[in-house]
DNA sequence: CTTTTATTTAACAATTTTGTTAAACAAAAT
DNA sequence: ATTTTGTTTAACAAAATTGTTAAATAAAAG
């Protein structure tokens, strides 16, 4: 079976990632997708058959991609600290160029279905709030419920790189000034984590 | 000029208001509107003319009540500590029952237009930044950025309830038991904030 | 009681968005 | 070179969504 593969598949799913999560364009028509991505429309549909089923496409790759990143590092053989370290340099990475991809996934559950966030695994989470656990027991971290750890650290993480349309006009800051704070935010983050 | 006022303009907007900011569904449409306030989809148009300005409506409504009511704390005659467990309750009340609020303006401001952030004021909050440095030199704070105290105190407030479908699939907990941990959100993020 | 005015509704029209069909095109296989 | 197969496109159809008009309803004013 001779594919011709002219790239035009992966392009559309880039480029459809590229306004649903990069820019926020949460309600991008198949026209604005086909647009963006310089192709006719119907190709489209020749590749995905509905728009949904695209969403469905790009969701589940770029869940699966960061779950899988962020799991390597949960599960590494490395001492506690570094595997934060870790995975504050994954997840800064992500939502640099995707900020709203988590946000979309919560407010689309209603419309795509559950099954997208069923499929989840929790046990490497689960592994690892063990770990948080025995950590706060040796006294490198704050005796709290260990949910609140990670709460605390996916906040930190996340929501200024959500809001950094708002923040940049309430701060008044560039958007050069911005990204040198978003550049000191892994030591902020690590101070506020660990009890010294 | 006999004004009926039959409530029916401000059931829209606060049913308006429930879909876009609590239940996160950012594209429902004028007929999912109307049924959802158990009005006819005309008396949406009679009110407000078309769905943009109902949206805009909305929005500046809800963004002015809760930029005012932080304002007041800021700028309340207080101790500094006060001031911030003040905000925490403020806008934690806030994001329980309108968690999307701040996601949609950010997501909407390519739609709507920059002019709904544009009239935020700066002041109050670099009033504030300014206090948070004092704080910074007196010891109470961690001496960093004064933005960072700020975007710290947001992101442990806001993103746990954002994302709260996604981590109760995650953590596999009950609605009873992701309310418990909200509960306990003030005293750990005190916790965090402050140098003891 | 009649008139006026605000509100609500049903019926219609316009626009936008999605989806389908069939034809045109281009590269590989025979 | 011709056939086959995969890809792209234009034209068309269907559905969903918004917006308008005019009639029906009901409450207040005269």
């Amino acid at each position: 079976m001779p594919l011709k593969n002219t790239g035009t598949e992966t392009l559309i799913k880039e480029t459809a990632k590229r306004l649903f999560f990069a820019e926020g364009k949460l309600h991008a028509t198949t026209q604005e997708i086909a647009d963006a991505a310089g192709v006719n429309r119907t190709s489209l549909h020749y590749y995905f058959r509905s728009r949904d089923l695209l969403l469905e496409a790009v969701f589940k790759e770029a869940m699966q991609a960061l779950s899988g990143r962020m799991n390597e590092c949960m599960a590494a053989e490395k001492p506690f600290r570094q595997k934060i370290e870790d995975l504050i340099e994954v997840f800064l990475k992500d939502m640099t160029a995707f900020p709203y991809q988590e946000t979309f996934l919560v407010t689309e559950i209603n419309t795509l279905g559950k099954e997208l966030i069923e499929n989840i695994k929790a046990e490497p989470i689960n592994n690892f709030l063990t770990e948080v656990k025995e950590e706060m027991h040796n006294g490198t971290l704050e005796k709290i419920e260990p949910i609140h750890f990670l709460m605390n650290l996916f906040s930190l993480l996340s929501y200024p790189l959500i809001m950094a349309p708002l923040y940049r006009q309430l701060f008044q800051i560039s958007e050069k000034k911005f990204s040198e704070l978003i550049g000191q935010r892994k030591e902020i983050i690590l101070k506020m984590l660990f009890t010294e």
